[in-house]
RNA sequence: GUGAGUGUGGCGAAGGGGUUAACGCACCGGAUUGUGAUUCCGGCAUGCAUGGGUUCGAUUCCCAUCACUCACCCCA
Protein backbone atom coordinates (compact mmCIF):
# COMPACT_ATOMS: atom_id res chain seq x y z
CA UNK A 1 0.00 0.00 0.00
CA UNK A 2 1.41 3.92 -0.58
CA UNK A 3 2.76 5.37 1.84
CA UNK A 4 0.07 8.52 3.08
CA UNK A 5 0.51 11.01 5.11
CA UNK A 6 0.08 10.67 8.84
CA UNK A 7 -3.44 11.45 10.42
CA UNK A 8 -4.38 14.92 10.67
CA UNK A 9 -1.34 16.20 8.66
CA UNK A 10 -1.42 18.07 5.53
CA UNK A 11 0.52 18.87 2.24
CA UNK A 12 0.54 22.27 1.30
CA UNK A 13 0.95 22.07 -2.37
CA UNK A 14 1.53 24.94 -5.22
CA UNK A 15 -1.70 26.74 -5.12
CA UNK A 16 -1.98 26.92 -1.44
CA UNK A 17 1.13 27.99 -0.01
CA UNK A 18 1.03 31.05 -1.75
CA UNK A 19 -2.08 31.99 0.98
CA UNK A 20 0.58 31.24 3.19
CA UNK A 21 3.24 33.30 2.07
CA UNK A 22 0.89 36.01 2.37
CA UNK A 23 -0.82 35.87 5.70
CA UNK A 24 3.05 34.93 7.28
CA UNK A 25 4.00 38.03 5.46
CA UNK A 26 0.83 40.41 7.07
CA UNK A 27 1.86 38.31 10.71
CA UNK A 28 5.34 39.95 10.17
CA UNK A 29 4.58 43.25 8.72
CA UNK A 30 1.35 43.72 11.59
CA UNK A 31 3.66 43.26 14.19
CA UNK A 32 6.86 44.98 13.00
CA UNK A 33 4.83 48.07 13.09
CA UNK A 34 4.76 47.32 16.69
CA UNK A 35 8.03 46.97 17.02
CA UNK A 36 7.49 43.32 17.69
CA UNK A 37 10.94 40.84 17.08
CA UNK A 38 10.66 36.73 15.79
CA UNK A 39 11.98 34.43 18.12
CA UNK A 40 12.24 30.85 16.85
CA UNK A 41 12.35 27.94 19.42
CA UNK A 42 12.91 24.27 19.29
CA UNK A 43 9.58 22.33 17.93
CA UNK A 44 9.78 19.85 20.89
CA UNK A 45 11.14 20.20 24.00
CA UNK A 46 11.30 18.13 27.29
CA UNK A 47 8.16 16.91 28.51
CA UNK A 48 8.09 18.65 31.78
CA UNK A 49 7.87 21.99 30.22
CA UNK A 50 4.51 21.47 29.21
CA UNK A 51 3.44 19.47 32.41
CA UNK A 52 4.86 22.36 34.70
CA UNK A 53 3.93 25.59 32.21
CA UNK A 54 0.48 24.56 30.81
CA UNK A 55 -1.07 22.68 33.47
CA UNK A 56 -1.30 19.06 34.24
CA UNK A 57 -4.53 19.08 34.71
CA UNK A 58 -5.19 20.94 31.26
CA UNK A 59 -6.78 18.85 28.52
CA UNK A 60 -3.81 19.35 26.73
CA UNK A 61 -1.21 18.17 29.14
CA UNK A 62 -3.50 14.61 30.18
CA UNK A 63 -4.69 13.56 26.38
CA UNK A 64 -3.34 15.55 23.48
CA UNK A 65 0.60 15.54 23.80
CA UNK A 66 2.56 13.77 21.30
CA UNK A 67 5.03 12.41 23.94
CA UNK A 68 7.91 9.67 23.17
CA UNK A 69 11.17 8.97 24.52
CA UNK A 70 14.58 9.58 22.59
CA UNK A 71 17.02 7.19 22.25
CA UNK A 72 19.12 8.58 25.18
CA UNK A 73 15.44 7.79 27.34
CA UNK A 74 14.49 11.52 27.82
CA UNK A 75 11.50 12.20 27.39
CA UNK A 76 10.41 14.58 25.14
CA UNK A 77 6.89 16.52 23.21
CA UNK A 78 6.52 18.01 20.41
CA UNK A 79 5.35 21.21 21.10
CA UNK A 80 1.22 21.98 21.71
CA UNK A 81 1.13 25.70 21.87
CA UNK A 82 3.80 28.31 21.72
CA UNK A 83 4.17 29.85 24.96
CA UNK A 84 5.34 27.59 26.98
CA UNK A 85 8.54 27.48 25.00
CA UNK A 86 8.95 31.20 23.99
CA UNK A 87 9.15 31.31 27.78
CA UNK A 88 11.55 28.88 28.28
CA UNK A 89 13.61 30.71 25.77
CA UNK A 90 13.22 33.93 27.61
CA UNK A 91 14.11 32.57 30.89
CA UNK A 92 17.41 30.62 29.40
CA UNK A 93 18.70 32.87 27.49
CA UNK A 94 18.08 35.69 30.11
CA UNK A 95 16.19 38.30 27.96
CA UNK A 96 15.33 39.77 31.05
CA UNK A 97 18.83 40.76 31.79
CA UNK A 98 18.47 43.32 29.03
CA UNK A 99 16.09 45.31 31.54
CA UNK A 100 13.21 46.49 28.71
CA UNK A 101 9.99 44.06 28.30
CA UNK A 102 10.46 41.49 25.11
CA UNK A 103 8.04 41.47 22.52
CA UNK A 104 8.65 38.48 20.71
CA UNK A 105 6.32 36.80 18.09
CA UNK A 106 6.64 33.04 15.95
CA UNK A 107 4.82 31.14 13.68
CA UNK A 108 5.48 27.65 13.44
CA UNK A 109 3.73 24.30 13.92
CA UNK A 110 2.22 23.08 16.30
CA UNK A 111 1.36 19.51 17.52
CA UNK A 112 -1.84 17.77 19.55
CA UNK A 113 -3.06 14.17 19.39
CA UNK A 114 -6.36 14.64 18.44
CA UNK A 115 -9.05 13.59 16.35
CA UNK A 116 -8.93 15.73 13.21
CA UNK A 117 -12.07 17.31 11.88
CA UNK A 118 -12.67 20.57 10.01
CA UNK A 119 -10.29 22.83 11.44
CA UNK A 120 -8.44 20.96 13.80
CA UNK A 121 -5.64 19.06 13.17
CA UNK A 122 -2.69 16.93 14.35
CA UNK A 123 0.07 19.53 13.38
CA UNK A 124 -1.55 22.41 13.27
CA UNK A 125 0.13 25.89 12.44
CA UNK A 126 -0.03 28.91 14.68
CA UNK A 127 1.47 32.59 15.01
CA UNK A 128 1.25 34.45 18.20
CA UNK A 129 3.03 37.33 20.29
CA UNK A 130 4.38 37.17 23.68
CA UNK A 131 5.38 40.00 25.70
CA UNK A 132 7.53 39.47 28.91
CA UNK A 133 8.37 42.31 31.46
CA UNK A 134 5.23 44.23 31.77
CA UNK A 135 2.14 44.22 33.67
CA UNK A 136 0.54 47.43 32.64
CA UNK A 137 -3.15 47.17 31.41
CA UNK A 138 -1.94 48.83 28.44
CA UNK A 139 0.05 46.13 26.85
CA UNK A 140 -3.02 43.81 27.43
CA UNK A 141 -4.59 46.60 24.79
CA UNK A 142 -1.76 46.70 22.31
CA UNK A 143 -1.36 42.96 22.46
CA UNK A 144 -5.54 42.19 21.85
CA UNK A 145 -5.21 44.95 19.33
CA UNK A 146 -3.00 43.63 17.08
CA UNK A 147 -4.70 40.19 17.22
CA UNK A 148 -7.34 41.95 15.94
CA UNK A 149 -5.17 43.70 13.45
CA UNK A 150 -3.44 40.70 11.91
CA UNK A 151 -7.02 39.16 11.75
CA UNK A 152 -8.60 42.00 9.93
CA UNK A 153 -5.54 42.55 7.67
CA UNK A 154 -5.85 38.68 6.43
CA UNK A 155 -9.30 39.76 5.35
CA UNK A 156 -11.47 38.41 8.12
CA UNK A 157 -15.09 39.76 8.59
CA UNK A 158 -17.16 39.73 11.15
CA UNK A 159 -14.70 39.47 14.22
CA UNK A 160 -15.60 39.43 17.27
CA UNK A 161 -13.07 39.86 20.09
CA UNK A 162 -15.09 38.35 23.70
CA UNK A 163 -12.99 39.63 26.57
CA UNK A 164 -12.93 38.46 30.56
CA UNK A 165 -10.74 38.27 33.34
CA UNK A 166 -10.07 35.09 35.33
CA UNK A 167 -8.40 36.36 38.18
CA UNK A 168 -4.66 36.28 39.61
CA UNK A 169 -3.63 34.09 42.80
CA UNK A 170 -5.44 36.49 45.28
CA UNK A 171 -9.06 36.30 43.85
CA UNK A 172 -8.56 32.92 42.60
CA UNK A 173 -8.41 30.48 45.07
CA UNK A 174 -11.09 33.16 46.78
CA UNK A 175 -13.73 32.06 44.39
CA UNK A 176 -12.97 28.63 43.97
CA UNK A 177 -13.35 28.26 47.99
CA UNK A 178 -16.79 29.49 47.46
CA UNK A 179 -17.46 27.37 44.14
CA UNK A 180 -16.79 24.18 46.51
CA UNK A 181 -18.59 25.87 49.51
CA UNK A 182 -22.06 26.34 47.34
CA UNK A 183 -21.30 23.20 45.02
CA UNK A 184 -20.14 20.78 47.18
CA UNK A 185 -24.06 20.66 49.25
CA UNK A 186 -25.17 19.15 45.04
CA UNK A 187 -22.12 17.52 44.32
CA UNK A 188 -24.54 14.15 42.84
CA UNK A 189 -26.29 16.41 40.41
CA UNK A 190 -23.40 17.51 38.42
CA UNK A 191 -22.35 15.57 35.69
CA UNK A 192 -19.02 13.41 36.28
CA UNK A 193 -16.70 15.91 33.88
CA UNK A 194 -17.57 18.74 36.56
CA UNK A 195 -17.53 16.88 39.58
CA UNK A 196 -14.03 16.45 38.42
CA UNK A 197 -13.62 19.75 37.92
CA UNK A 198 -14.95 21.04 41.16
CA UNK A 199 -11.97 19.60 42.42
CA UNK A 200 -9.13 20.33 40.07
CA UNK A 201 -10.66 23.79 38.86
CA UNK A 202 -14.26 24.83 39.24
CA UNK A 203 -14.16 27.97 37.34
CA UNK A 204 -14.18 25.58 33.85
CA UNK A 205 -17.87 24.48 35.38
CA UNK A 206 -19.15 27.63 33.44
CA UNK A 207 -17.67 25.80 30.20
CA UNK A 208 -19.85 22.84 30.66
CA UNK A 209 -22.13 22.48 28.20
CA UNK A 210 -24.07 19.93 30.31
CA UNK A 211 -27.28 22.26 30.93
CA UNK A 212 -28.87 21.01 34.10
CA UNK A 213 -24.95 21.65 35.46
CA UNK A 214 -25.87 25.61 34.43
CA UNK A 215 -29.01 25.29 36.08
CA UNK A 216 -27.20 24.30 39.61
CA UNK A 217 -24.71 27.05 38.68
CA UNK A 218 -27.77 29.46 39.32
CA UNK A 219 -29.42 27.78 41.74
CA UNK A 220 -27.21 28.02 44.16
CA UNK A 221 -25.74 31.36 43.57
CA UNK A 222 -22.65 30.85 42.05
CA UNK A 223 -20.68 33.86 41.02
CA UNK A 224 -18.92 34.64 38.27
CA UNK A 225 -15.48 34.70 38.63
CA UNK A 226 -15.67 38.15 36.96
CA UNK A 227 -18.23 39.32 39.97
CA UNK A 228 -15.78 38.71 42.47
CA UNK A 229 -12.46 40.03 41.51
CA UNK A 230 -9.78 41.59 44.00
CA UNK A 231 -9.38 45.29 43.32
CA UNK A 232 -6.24 45.22 41.85
CA UNK A 233 -7.70 42.76 38.99
CA UNK A 234 -10.77 44.49 39.23
CA UNK A 235 -8.96 47.47 38.60
CA UNK A 236 -6.69 46.56 35.68
CA UNK A 237 -10.21 44.38 34.07
CA UNK A 238 -11.32 48.45 33.94
CA UNK A 239 -8.25 49.64 32.58
CA UNK A 240 -7.75 47.23 30.13
CA UNK A 241 -11.43 48.17 28.71
CA UNK A 242 -10.98 51.47 28.76
CA UNK A 243 -7.54 51.12 26.43
CA UNK A 244 -9.32 49.22 24.11
CA UNK A 245 -11.69 51.60 23.72
CA UNK A 246 -9.63 54.07 23.26
CA UNK A 247 -7.68 52.23 20.56
CA UNK A 248 -11.27 51.46 18.52
CA UNK A 249 -11.02 48.05 19.79
CA UNK A 250 -15.15 46.55 19.78
CA UNK A 251 -15.05 43.89 22.21
CA UNK A 252 -17.75 42.23 24.50
CA UNK A 253 -17.34 40.97 27.96
CA UNK A 254 -17.68 37.47 28.32
CA UNK A 255 -17.78 36.62 32.06
CA UNK A 256 -17.85 32.64 31.63
CA UNK A 257 -14.99 32.84 28.99
CA UNK A 258 -12.49 30.23 30.48
CA UNK A 259 -9.38 29.96 28.25
CA UNK A 260 -8.11 25.62 28.18
CA UNK A 261 -4.70 26.42 29.78
CA UNK A 262 -4.03 26.99 33.50
CA UNK A 263 -1.35 29.42 33.35
CA UNK A 264 -3.52 32.50 32.60
CA UNK A 265 -4.11 35.20 34.97
CA UNK A 266 -6.35 38.14 34.60
CA UNK A 267 -6.74 39.31 31.15
CA UNK A 268 -7.83 36.48 28.74
CA UNK A 269 -10.07 36.96 25.41
CA UNK A 270 -10.87 35.04 22.13
CA UNK A 271 -11.77 36.59 18.76
CA UNK A 272 -14.34 34.36 16.62
CA UNK A 273 -16.55 34.89 13.77
CA UNK A 274 -19.98 33.57 14.21
CA UNK A 275 -20.61 30.24 13.00
CA UNK A 276 -17.15 29.44 13.72
CA UNK A 277 -14.74 28.21 16.60
CA UNK A 278 -12.01 30.00 18.02
CA UNK A 279 -9.67 32.00 15.65
CA UNK A 280 -7.59 33.01 17.58
CA UNK A 281 -6.96 33.78 21.97
CA UNK A 282 -4.54 34.69 24.39
CA UNK A 283 -4.34 36.05 27.61
CA UNK A 284 -2.10 37.16 30.78
CA UNK A 285 -0.05 34.54 32.39
CA UNK A 286 1.59 36.24 35.48
CA UNK A 287 3.23 33.48 37.21
CA UNK A 288 4.12 31.40 34.28
CA UNK A 289 7.91 32.95 34.45
CA UNK A 290 8.34 32.02 37.80
CA UNK A 291 7.03 28.47 37.29
CA UNK A 292 9.18 27.62 34.26
CA UNK A 293 12.29 28.64 36.71
CA UNK A 294 13.00 32.32 36.29
CA UNK A 295 12.57 35.65 38.21
CA UNK A 296 8.54 36.87 38.76
CA UNK A 297 8.13 38.47 35.26
CA UNK A 298 4.45 39.47 33.92
CA UNK A 299 3.65 37.96 30.80
CA UNK A 300 0.50 38.54 28.04
CA UNK A 301 0.43 36.76 24.66
CA UNK A 302 -2.05 35.43 22.11
CA UNK A 303 -1.81 32.47 19.59
CA UNK A 304 -4.01 32.62 16.35
CA UNK A 305 -4.69 29.26 14.39
CA UNK A 306 -3.33 29.50 10.12
CA UNK A 307 -5.42 27.00 9.27
CA UNK A 308 -8.65 28.46 10.61
CA UNK A 309 -8.11 31.75 9.78
CA UNK A 310 -7.54 30.62 6.28
CA UNK A 311 -10.72 28.25 6.53
CA UNK A 312 -12.80 31.04 8.00
CA UNK A 313 -11.31 33.66 4.93
CA UNK A 314 -12.34 30.68 2.51
CA UNK A 315 -15.80 30.65 3.70
CA UNK A 316 -16.80 33.92 4.29
CA UNK A 317 -15.54 34.50 0.17
CA UNK A 318 -12.20 35.63 0.49
CA UNK A 319 -9.14 35.36 -0.55
CA UNK A 320 -5.23 36.05 0.03
CA UNK A 321 -3.52 35.58 -3.48
CA UNK A 322 -3.43 35.96 -7.39
CA UNK A 323 -1.77 32.84 -9.18
CA UNK A 324 1.77 33.43 -9.85
CA UNK A 325 2.98 34.67 -12.64
CA UNK A 326 6.33 34.74 -14.90
CA UNK A 327 7.71 37.90 -16.62
CA UNK A 328 8.75 35.92 -19.86
CA UNK A 329 7.87 32.52 -21.70
CA UNK A 330 10.76 31.33 -24.17
CA UNK A 331 9.00 29.78 -26.50
CA UNK A 332 11.59 27.35 -28.75
CA UNK A 333 10.94 27.09 -32.52
CA UNK A 334 13.50 25.36 -33.46
CA UNK A 335 15.55 22.20 -32.00
CA UNK A 336 18.75 24.77 -33.26
CA UNK A 337 17.33 27.11 -30.89
CA UNK A 338 18.07 25.33 -28.05
CA UNK A 339 21.55 26.51 -26.72
CA UNK A 340 20.02 30.38 -27.71
CA UNK A 341 17.13 29.97 -25.73
CA UNK A 342 18.83 28.25 -22.91
CA UNK A 343 21.38 31.63 -22.65
CA UNK A 344 18.53 33.98 -22.60
CA UNK A 345 16.90 32.31 -19.96
CA UNK A 346 20.06 33.01 -17.66
CA UNK A 347 20.18 36.48 -19.05
CA UNK A 348 16.95 37.43 -18.12
CA UNK A 349 17.15 35.85 -14.83
CA UNK A 350 20.15 37.21 -14.14
CA UNK A 351 18.25 40.46 -14.63
CA UNK A 352 15.50 39.41 -12.20
CA UNK A 353 12.97 38.94 -14.62
CA UNK A 354 10.98 35.43 -14.26
CA UNK A 355 11.25 33.44 -16.79
CA UNK A 356 10.04 29.73 -17.68
CA UNK A 357 9.98 27.80 -21.31
CA UNK A 358 8.86 24.59 -21.60
CA UNK A 359 10.74 21.10 -21.31
CA UNK A 360 8.63 18.77 -22.69
CA UNK A 361 9.22 19.27 -26.68
CA UNK A 362 6.06 20.64 -26.88
CA UNK A 363 4.96 22.24 -30.02
CA UNK A 364 4.63 25.96 -31.23
CA UNK A 365 0.90 25.97 -30.22
CA UNK A 366 1.19 23.91 -26.85
CA UNK A 367 3.73 26.03 -26.19
CA UNK A 368 1.61 28.99 -26.43
CA UNK A 369 -0.82 27.34 -23.76
CA UNK A 370 1.73 26.77 -21.64
CA UNK A 371 2.90 30.17 -21.37
CA UNK A 372 -0.79 31.33 -21.02
CA UNK A 373 -1.39 28.85 -18.31
CA UNK A 374 1.95 30.74 -16.40
CA UNK A 375 0.11 33.85 -16.72
CA UNK A 376 3.13 34.87 -18.68
CA UNK A 377 3.19 38.71 -19.71
CA UNK A 378 5.67 37.93 -23.01
CA UNK A 379 6.27 34.88 -24.97
CA UNK A 380 10.38 35.06 -26.66
CA UNK A 381 9.95 33.36 -30.18
CA UNK A 382 13.37 31.75 -30.65
CA UNK A 383 13.20 29.80 -33.85
CA UNK A 384 15.05 30.06 -37.54
CA UNK A 385 14.53 33.10 -38.45
CA UNK A 386 14.90 34.72 -35.05
CA UNK A 387 18.48 33.42 -35.21
CA UNK A 388 19.46 34.12 -38.53
CA UNK A 389 18.16 37.74 -37.86
CA UNK A 390 19.91 38.27 -34.83
CA UNK A 391 16.43 39.44 -33.51
CA UNK A 392 14.29 37.65 -31.14
CA UNK A 393 10.19 38.12 -31.65
CA UNK A 394 8.72 38.99 -28.36
CA UNK A 395 4.40 38.71 -28.06
CA UNK A 396 2.99 40.55 -25.66
CA UNK A 397 0.21 38.35 -24.44
CA UNK A 398 -2.43 40.70 -22.95
CA UNK A 399 -2.50 43.13 -26.13
CA UNK A 400 -1.85 39.87 -28.48
CA UNK A 401 0.77 42.02 -30.21
CA UNK A 402 4.49 41.22 -31.80
CA UNK A 403 7.93 43.00 -31.95
CA UNK A 404 10.94 42.33 -32.88
CA UNK A 405 13.59 42.74 -30.78
CA UNK A 406 17.41 42.72 -31.08
CA UNK A 407 18.82 39.83 -28.22
CA UNK A 408 21.80 42.42 -26.73
CA UNK A 409 18.37 44.65 -25.86
CA UNK A 410 16.09 41.78 -25.04
CA UNK A 411 16.53 42.21 -21.11
CA UNK A 412 16.01 45.72 -21.55
CA UNK A 413 13.21 45.71 -23.40
CA UNK A 414 11.18 43.13 -21.15
CA UNK A 415 12.10 45.11 -17.83
CA UNK A 416 11.43 48.48 -19.23
CA UNK A 417 7.70 46.97 -19.67
CA UNK A 418 7.46 44.93 -16.84
CA UNK A 419 8.65 47.40 -14.09
CA UNK A 420 6.70 48.69 -11.85
CA UNK A 421 3.95 45.65 -12.30
CA UNK A 422 4.30 43.38 -9.38
CA UNK A 423 6.69 40.59 -9.82
CA UNK A 424 4.75 37.25 -8.71
CA UNK A 425 4.82 37.06 -5.30
CA UNK A 426 7.19 38.87 -4.16
CA UNK A 427 4.90 41.57 -2.68
CA UNK A 428 2.37 41.22 -0.01
C1' G B 1 -11.05 8.85 23.61
C1' U B 2 -16.81 7.70 22.29
C1' G B 3 -20.70 7.42 18.41
C1' A B 4 -22.28 7.72 13.11
C1' G B 5 -21.34 8.10 7.79
C1' U B 6 -18.15 7.75 3.50
C1' G B 7 -13.84 5.66 0.40
C1' U B 8 -14.69 4.21 -7.90
C1' G B 9 -9.09 7.55 -12.96
C1' G B 10 -5.73 14.23 -11.34
C1' C B 11 -10.86 16.26 -9.70
C1' G B 12 -16.42 15.62 -9.55
C1' A B 13 -19.26 11.57 -9.97
C1' A B 14 -22.84 6.89 -12.29
C1' G B 15 -23.08 1.86 -11.60
C1' G B 16 -23.75 -2.75 -9.46
C1' G B 17 -22.24 -10.49 -7.60
C1' G B 18 -20.83 -12.64 -13.99
C1' U B 19 -16.41 -11.73 -19.52
C1' U B 20 -15.87 -3.31 -23.04
C1' A B 21 -16.45 0.18 -15.15
C1' A B 22 -21.03 5.51 -17.89
C1' C B 23 -20.57 10.78 -18.04
C1' G B 24 -18.51 15.82 -16.91
C1' C B 25 -14.04 18.68 -15.85
C1' A B 26 -8.84 18.68 -16.19
C1' C B 27 -4.77 16.81 -18.95
C1' C B 28 -2.20 15.09 -23.69
C1' G B 29 -2.14 14.84 -29.21
C1' G B 30 -4.26 16.32 -33.96
C1' A B 31 -7.50 19.58 -37.54
C1' U B 32 -1.30 20.43 -43.78
C1' U B 33 3.26 26.00 -42.96
C1' G B 34 6.40 28.50 -36.09
C1' U B 35 1.35 31.43 -32.03
C1' G B 36 -2.82 31.70 -26.77
C1' A B 37 -10.15 31.42 -27.44
C1' U B 38 -14.21 28.48 -29.26
C1' U B 39 -15.40 24.11 -32.15
C1' C B 40 -14.30 19.21 -34.09
C1' C B 41 -11.56 14.45 -33.86
C1' G B 42 -8.67 11.11 -30.99
C1' G B 43 -6.10 9.50 -26.26
C1' C B 44 -6.35 8.91 -20.96
C1' A B 45 -8.75 3.13 -14.54
C1' U B 46 -6.00 -5.10 -16.56
C1' G B 47 -8.90 -1.02 -12.08
C1' C B 48 -13.26 0.42 -8.17
C1' A B 49 -8.84 2.75 -0.30
C1' U B 50 -5.74 -1.72 1.71
C1' G B 51 -5.74 -6.86 3.51
C1' G B 52 -8.51 -11.15 4.28
C1' G B 53 -13.20 -14.04 3.84
C1' U B 54 -17.97 -15.90 1.42
C1' U B 55 -18.89 -17.59 -3.80
C1' C B 56 -18.14 -21.39 -9.68
C1' G B 57 -17.23 -15.93 -9.99
C1' A B 58 -16.71 -9.68 -6.19
C1' U B 59 -15.30 -3.35 -7.61
C1' U B 60 -20.36 -4.81 -5.96
C1' C B 61 -21.86 -9.25 0.12
C1' C B 62 -19.03 -9.96 5.14
C1' C B 63 -14.86 -8.77 8.53
C1' A B 64 -10.50 -6.10 9.76
C1' U B 65 -7.25 -2.11 8.86
C1' C B 66 -6.28 2.78 7.12
C1' A B 67 -8.00 7.57 5.67
C1' C B 68 -11.60 11.34 5.34
C1' U B 69 -16.26 13.74 7.08
C1' C B 70 -19.80 14.86 11.02
C1' A B 71 -21.32 14.96 16.31
C1' C B 72 -19.52 14.74 21.54
C1' C B 73 -15.11 16.35 24.29
C1' C B 74 -11.84 20.26 23.86
C1' C B 75 -9.48 23.84 21.41
C1' A B 76 -6.02 26.97 17.23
Amino acid sequence: MEIQRPRGTADLLPGTVEAWQVLERIVRDTLATANYQEIRTPVFEHTELFERGVGDTTDIVTKEMYTFEDRGGRSVTLRPEGTAGAVRAYVENKLYGQGNISKLYYIGPMFRYEKPQKGRFRQFHQYGVEVLGSEGPAIDAEVIHLNLTVLQRIGLKNLQVELNSVGCSVCRPRHKAQMVALLTPRRDELCKECQERLEKNPLRIFDCKNEHCHTVLKEVGAPYITDVLCEDCSEHFQSVQAYLTAMSVPFVVKKDLVRGLDYYTRTAWEVTSPGFTTIAGGGRYNGLVEQVGGPATAGIGFGGGIERALWVLAEQGGSLTDAQTVDAFVAVADTSAERTAMAVLATLRGRGISADRDYQGRGMKSQFKLADRMNAKFVVILGEAELASGKATVKDLATGQQEEVPFAELASWIEERVKGAAVGGHEA
